[in-house]
DNA sequence: CGGCCGACTGTGCATCCTGCGCAGCTTCTG
DNA sequence: CAGAAGCTGCGCAGGATGCACAGTCGGCCG
């Protein structure tokens, strides 16, 4: 549920603000996009219920905070046992996040550790669960492309949904009061 | 760079209260970890300086922003044709991240598509690439771990670095003013 | 074609937070 | 033992937030 129509311009550019200007409040970002405070307000309220916002987390680099060995594992499990897998892996707090993914019911998951034993143990961790009847791991070596949304958000966003949203955009605008 | 010591109980109480309470101010985090506001204002900074927290978000839940296809893409490529690669990623908005990992020069990288035509025009695209050799891909069918890392982080969580921090965890704290 | 409705704009306020500085303690370190 | 570092409490001024509302503009529908 909730995927309705494609961003707009507007909300893209909001978007971007944000992740630049961390803690912008809707003052700033209003001056930012150039349209009015209240309807920054709305835009970002309309986000947050369709979804496309799903918080405002502080993004931890788990590397810096000590855990520098990634992961990426393909676990090979039994017939009709994701259920219980999930429950194993959610349990594991090294498991960063899991996905079920096409092929012989298999999940890739992401898992990070202090050091290579502890991720020795952690696999040992994740074979220990009785569904997964094999697992292949590949250590991840560096960050090629760090984690990125906007690029892709850009190419859908229509010129300008809202009627007269960004019309001046380039012209100086008087914002509130 | 940036990897020091690990959190203690006060920086992973921080992090958890910035994520429940999302647009939560100091002001409002002293109070939930009941610490002074300088206190909150000064952990949150280090975290920052410390590269630990690398920002805030927004989160953009690209399945609900109408890209609901995601893949794992594992790309075998030419020999220190890396940068080539990493340039080429870069380009295809597609492509939310990519790791170089261990193996035979291999990278793994994450794309999304609003459906499965397009992930296939994305794949196309990477394997336009010169430096990529193959390609091989799984498509995610579910998520089954969500992102996270407080779980994480709170295995490394010391009781309590800072010396009078938290002290009186329970007791009634009068806040700042 | 005219009217209705949703989206955006500008204001106006009262309230509350933020950013900054500072003095006083207490604990850890050299 | 002295200095450094980390927290606590406070105060203040500027400024943001939350909320409300009238007025427009442009699109959709009967």
């Amino acid at each position: 549920m909730a995927d309705r129509r494609a961003l707009d311009a507007l909300d893209v550019a909001l978007l971007t603000a944000l992740r630049e200007h961390r803690r912008a409040g809707d003052l700033e970002l209003s001056r930012i996009t150039g349209v009015a405070r209240a309807t920054v307000t709305a835009r970002l309220e309309r986000l947050e219920a369709a979804g496309v916002v799903t918080g405002y987390g502080p993004d931890v680099d788990v590397s810096a905070a000590g855990f520098g060995v990634q992961a990426f594992v393909t676990l090979e499990i039994a017939q009709g046992a994701i259920d219980a897998v999930t429950r194993d892996l959610e349990a594991i707090p090294g498991v960063l996040e899991a996905h079920a993914t096409t092929g012989v019911g298999d999940v890739l998951c992401r898992v990070a550790a202090r050091s290579h034993e502890a991720l020795q143990q952690t696999l040992v961790d994740l074979n220990r669960s009785s569904a997964v009847v094999r697992s292949t791991s590949v250590v991840a070596l560096s960050e090629i492309v760090p984690w990125r949304t906007l690029p892709l958000l850009e190419t859908a966003a229509a010129p300008s949904a809202g009627r007269s949203a960004m019309r001046r955009a380039g012209a100086p605008v008087t914002p509130d009061r």
